[in-house]
DNA sequence: TAGGCCATCTGGTCCT
DNA sequence: AGGACCAGATGGCCTA
């Protein structure tokens, strides 16, 4: 394939239950307005990539000038995409990894994101007084 | 029903 | 050139 051994992976497999939903106009969907599963890209054709039109960004944050937009194919947008919800996964993972060592009640529901970051570095700070102390 | 949380997409920027 | 990282936007789900 055009697209190389990367899609060999199946990131669904991964994460089974993570829900796909299809808010953005954007996304692919089939003929019944379901979402369509980025995991077959691997077998899309390479050919049938359409580039987007050129257009210009207002201006380059670093050095100021009108810079021309980076032309990126259909194809190339689905590979970004499959990267970001598998750099989010790990992402994830390293929540998961955090949330176990940080202490919390067991029949509370998981600590989210923000709360698990909250509770780090209220433990952190406790714990490094009490090393301090002794 | 509003608000919080999350997954996902997207485009910009940085880095290799 | 392309991947990593990031922040903004959007929509779904859940709970008070």
């Amino acid at each position: 394939t055009a697209t190389g051994s990367y899609f060999d992976v199946d990131f669904m497999e991964m994460m089974p239950n993570t829900s796909v939903t299809a808010p953005m106009e954007t996304q692919s969907t089939d003929c019944n307005g379901l979402y369509q599963d980025l995991t077959s890209i691997h077998e899309l054709d390479i050919s049938t990539a359409r580039l987007n039109d050129f257009c210009t960004s207002p201006v380059s944050a670093s050095s100021g000038k009108p810079k021309r937009k980076r032309v990126i194919s259909s194809i190339q947008r689905q590979a970004a995409n499959i990267r970001e919800r598998k750099r989010m996964f790990s992402l994830n993972e390293a929540f998961d990894r955090l949330r176990r060592k940080v202490p919390s009640f067991a029949y509370e529901k998981s600590l989210s994101r923000i709360e698990t970051l909250r509770l780090a570095i209220v433990y952190i700070s406790f714990m490094t007084d009490v090393l301090e102390n002794n």
